[in-house]
RNA sequence: UCAGUCGGCCGGACGGCCGCUCCCGCUACGGUCGAAAGGCUGCGGGGGAGGAAAGUCCGGGCUCCAUCGACAUACGGUGCCGGAUAACAUCCGGCGGGGGCAACCCCAGGGACAGUGCCACAGAGAACGAACCGCCUCGUCUUCGGAUGCGGCAAGGGUGAAAAGGUGCGGUAAGAGCGCACCGCGGGUCCGGCAACGGAAACGGCAUGGCAAACCACACCGGGAGCAAAACCGAAUAGGGACGGCAACGCGGGCUGUUCGCGCAAGCGAUAACACCGCAGGGCGAUGUCAGGCUCGCCGUCCGGGUAGGUUGCUCGAGGCCAUGUGCAAACAUGGUCCCAGAGGAAUGGCCGUCACGUAUCGCAUGCGCAAGCAGGCGGUGCCUUACAGAACCCGGCUUACAGGCUGGCUGAUAUC
């Protein structure tokens, strides 16, 4: 499993299939290639000042990696945007959502990936040409300061 | 013991399981990539957020740009004196003013006869010194209460942030530095101090209101931008240049749009088609169009610029600690010793257990007290399971935020000896 790491990357998946929690917003996209799945993290300036920001990342880090059977799909790139629940919700109902909105994405696929699978691709790939270009794009930015 | 004041330090501890990042070492022990060096993985060891890492408010180092020598102008900053320093708006030691019983704290604290300007409201008057109520001599009138006029005043009242030296005595018609004493003020003299400034005696006889965080004048300082600086490597796509090959037929794109005259051409003038719209006259404007005209070729190799991305910059430094010496101190010098984060969608953690601390509440017994209650002790439970806050090139400061705790100096009050 690899990290996400280009900004490219993240604004892919936020057009991607997405699944709510209260602690979290877990987000997927399916990829072209045969690479490993990738994951990323964001965590917005309106979820607290920089140490909360940092607590999120790291328990929604630790989240994925105590995932026992991985409901992962293969070459898929997914983003856990964090929400200011997940600094003090208990870490063991955290679990749990993360499975849940694993499976609630499992059976959103199939009809998303046979349907508009090519449809959604390109579309992808427009859009994120598109939206590479201004660059005001809030949610995934990593203004540094 | 209580109250206060000024500093210094810490800012949870231990353990278990699972991880992240950097560095060092290891071997044919294995796997994988690679021609190799080596990389990834593996094993072992070590380092891994702060006192403010924050705000980005000053001052530097460093990098690039400009000038490439300084000066001047503009603009900005600083502004009691001396020292420290790479430098500063910082720090230290003094001076002056203000506050506090005191320890101590606060102060943009230079220039107002260089010039310009402002001083709201109130008040008669806010600066070429003023006269509202008042005080006084004299004159006139009088119902003897006073009214009024010419003068002399500024003590008292009133306004104001500020009213033209203050207090007292003398003096006077009433008054006034008019005279005197003390205080203040002024310029010079002498003494002390490197200086800011302080002190003394005599003189002057009161003249010179405040505001420069109003403009300003004076002295000193400042070129600009910032690690997203800057250097190197450099894919794909588009575009630029050079060379070579193929073709110069055809196809495709764009512009024009029958025809006639003039013109090399661009174009100008005349005339005005077909589809189409319309019952028609008519329009040829919109949309489309045959032929024709103008224009753009395709492939390969190389070059330079340069984007994404990568590497460097990147942590040994005006460095920390200890000792000695100099200095009131800030600090400096010498010697010894240590290596102490280097991430980059951003590591330095997640979960759990035990304990300490704090706090709330309950119970138990104790002391004082008539009682209400107060004081400390033991145990249980709950909460916070710790405040403010996360390095982003690096230093010196400033400012702001901060639960709780430890500790030192000094001051005042009380008690005891």
């Amino acid at each position: 499993m690899d990290r996400l790491r280009q900004r490219a990357d993240f604004l892919a998946v936020a057009n991607g299939a997405r699944a709510n929690g209260t602690a979290f917003v877990l987000q997927a996209r399916a990829r072209d290639d045969d690479g490993p799945i990738r994951i990323g993290f964001t965590v917005t300036k309106k979820n607290g000042n920089a140490p909360q920001r940092n607590r999120i990342r790291r328990r929604l880090r630790e989240l994925v990696k105590r995932l026992d059977v991985i409901p992962m799909r293969p070459h898929h790139d997914y983003v856990l945007v964090g929400r200011r629940a997940a600094l003090d919700r208990d870490f063991a109902t955290m679990l749990e959502d993360l499975r849940s909105a694993f499976r609630r994405l499992d059976r959103q696929a199939p009809s998303k990936a046979f349907s508009s699978g090519k449809a959604f691709s390109s579309e992808a790939a427009t859009g994120s040409r598109h939206e590479s270009a201004p660059t005001t794009d809030t949610g995934t930015s990593r203004q540094p300061n």
